[in-house]
DNA sequence: GTTATTTTCGAATGATATTTCTATTTTTTG
DNA sequence: CAAAAAATAGAAATATCATTCGAAAATAAC
């Protein structure tokens, strides 16, 4: 785990003539650039351009063979069951232009992590030449990560019963803050056009808690909340809680304090980047919800 | 990553003496047995049973939410990102009967290596028999559309220029109704979090146009709008432009009113799903253009 | 409002992991 | 077959990491 930030690949005049004398044992100096991503090493592998001694081929294949391994272990416990020294790994790294076995490591867990390389280190990312533009795409990739993870585990019985909730209920009320408020309004804004009552607790006026004392119990909530749960909106499900309406949670963790006032709750986490949090997938799953009650109602 | 093999749970008489004299802080004498794996991690977490306070709470979210980054992670990683000392992570683990952090990260390793070979090709949707999820699938089918289009014709310079624009406003004022108005609402919550001052121009108590009035020069108005065209948005925006205001613009196309009223535009094409249409696009975008604005006044 | 308890923070410490270096073995070359 | 070059193993050194501990802050109880 002892990334080192030394500067490495800077072909001094000494280390070229060095490089040139031993017939180097480096890959740069053979024209090749050190592979950036993992895909990249996969290819140079693959490519059969190399042949390596007897420890390196051996260290190869095992990389090739058990990625998951690298990225999760020490260099102790990969060379173990690759059956070579240590020592060995980082030669194998070094060849490729890495300082050493971490900073090789880092295509292995940037690849399982499945995200960009979480600009830690002080490398620059020369591929992007606009910073803008790069933060763009990384907000995309948040996006579609969000989206694409709605899939996994989803709760199809407690998003029926929601449904079933909120087309039974005489009055929907619609609640979220700070970063759920977005959600919510458009949630609200899509109920009103279909022709589906409905009243967003915005908290103008800071009328939300009177508005709240007007629920029934024929009433539901749809509550949208992200953590910190520090808002206003537990409070108001707590006080709709109270009035015995049935209450319907959008939020993204069992931690919510909305979890345990709900009748029913569907977990949705937002993936984020540099800071900045999606939103599509609980926009998406709202949406959702709003075109099952809807065709419930009507149908 | 020192996982020590020291013998951990043999329960001496000192220690269970002690345990006992101070109401003991380990869930292991509250009878629980700490989780052998992640799933049982999960269900002692997601049962609501054991109440943290607030730095442990917020450890338990981010495990909960980022297992992979602490799988991957050192404890000064995952503690940095999860906004804890890396010693409240270590409590933490052993809340859990852990002996340390390495201990306890055994758990989200082991759940990595079993979890990424197998289940990571392209499966298949088994024909969706339910017809809300078929909804589901369709609306996240729409968002990645949109989110796709995104990089077909981007236009980088307007881009640019309206971040330009926007950074060198000495207000922003935000602006957008109906479908738009989630998005300005996200918007400007993020502006303001990030500290660039900014008006939300929502229209509560039909104040909207003496807000606008009071635009000067030296402002920006930063506008969505989408059609159909018939919201109170163009009439705002004509006048921030007969104030003499940098306008910019988000909107879908050449025909959107605004388009003519704006120094710069981008145009955001959502898709829609059975007459529901995403917004993912343009909160990307946006967020990306607030991203811009804040490193280019700070940096 | 005060006291007692719990919780958090941050620096010091102890342990582990990674890298470097050198002697030795293996391979290649003349 | 001998000599030179390369590759390897293993141990020592160094950097990094995880953990502990005491003081300070926050919280809860009285």
């Amino acid at each position: 785990m002892s990334g080192r930030n030394n500067a490495v690949d800077e072909p001094s005049a000494h280390s070229l003539e060095t490089a040139a004398r031993k017939r180097s044992r480096s890959l740069a100096a053979l024209g090749y650039t050190k592979p950036q991503t993992y895909e990249e090493l996969r290819a140079v592998l693959s490519s059969g351009t190399v042949h390596f001694p007897k420890r390196l081929r051996q260290v190869a294949i095992f990389l090739w063979q058990h990625p998951s391994e690298v990225a999760l272990g020490t260099i102790a416990q990969v060379a173990d069951q690759a059956g070579v020294q240590p020592s060995t790994l980082v030669r194998f790294a070094q060849i490729f232009g890495y300082s050493g076995f971490s900073d090789f490591q880092l295509l292995f867990k940037d690849r399982m992590k499945g995200s960009w390389p979480e600009t830690q280190g002080s490398q620059e990312r020369p591929a992007e030449p606009n910073a803008n533009l790069h933060f763009l795409n990384g907000m995309i990739g948040a996006c579609q990560a969000s989206l694409g993870r709605i899939g996994n585990g989803f709760d199809i019985d407690s998003f029926e019963t929601m449904i079933d909730h909120l087309a039974a209920a005489e009055l929907i009320y619609v609640i979220g803050s700070k970063r759920a408020f977005p959600v919510t309004t458009y949630l609200s804004l899509t109920l009103s056009q279909q022709g589906v009552r409905n009243v967003l607790v915005d908290n103008v006026g800071s009328t939300a808690l009177d508005q709240v004392g007007c629920i029934t119990p024929r009433d539901a909530v749809l509550a949208v909340s992200f953590s910190p749960y520090n808002s206003i909106t537990p409070d108001l499900v707590a006080v709709a809680h109270e009035r015995k309406a049935r209450i319907v949670t959008i939020t993204d963790s069992t931690f919510s304090p909305l979890a345990k006032l709900s009748d029913t709750w569907l977990e949705v986490v937002e993936q984020d980047f540099g800071g900045f949090r999606s939103l599509a997938a609980s926009l998406a799953v709202g949406m959702a919800l709003v075109h099952g009650v809807v065709a419930q109602r009507t149908g």
